[in-house]
DNA sequence: CCTAATACCTAAGTATATTATGTATATTTG
DNA sequence: CAAATATACATAATATACTTAGGTATTAGG
């Protein structure tokens, strides 16, 4: 996703928090939005995102819905009702991981 | 090292800055440390921490200094010159990294 | 008409961590 | 004082997430 490795694992939390916001997307419209909103700073590839999307999907956090626009395929996805639950869960996590890790790297401003 | 994803990929990130501030430490030691400030919810397995270090030493970024306390032995590691700049481009990837998830996940902080 | 953009997909390989072990010594506790 | 826990190192098998590199098909633009 990108070259740095502390993405690795964030995949998830970003679909699931574009969804929460913008209710329904298809893969190709996440990866653009994230780059327009990051200034092209985080790229999601689609060789992770596809992947990431189907196992969202079976793990019943997402569902689909397909239609067809301009005669081209939209594999549009939406959260669940555990989908939401989880997109909680995640951004929690990420708060969680952001303090630990300010605590870590900058122990002065934690006490 | 914890039930989060998120933590995958920050583990050098970690090992540098503590050592970039603490000057040297052991392994052992390292585990401990975070344990502490983080108040339990930070728990580095041995697993992934001695490879890491060892990779961390054979990309030339920590150099070893053997020591034998109360006839057990330890390994001290500290920053080699490349592995303070190393330290350095990690931190600024993490500021990075931070700043683009929290951009991501509330995009009303960010304009 | 050719390239870039839109829109989906998968397979092979790499990196990083988990889980489960193993060794050995020192310290604490019932 | 024996047993359990803490200290201190290590590796191997497995799992997961992502990169890289391809592939198909339609539409828009120069």
């Amino acid at each position: 996703m990108k070259n740095s490795q502390l993405y690795r694992g964030s995949l998830n939390t970003i679909i699931l928090k574009l969804l929460q916001e913008n209710g329904k997307m298809y893969g190709y419209e996440i990866t653009q939005k994230v780059k327009s909103i990051t200034e092209g700073e985080l790229n999601i590839t689609e060789g992770a995102l596809y992947p990431a999307l189907h196992k969202l999907e079976a793990d019943g956090f997402l569902e689909v819905e397909i239609e067809k626009v301009d005669n081209r395929l939209r594999k549009y996805y939406k959260l669940t009702e555990n989908g939401e639950k989880e997109s909680l869960e995640l951004l929690s996590e990420l708060e969680a991981f952001i303090k630990n890790m300010q605590t870590v790297v900058n122990p002065k401003l934690s006490f």
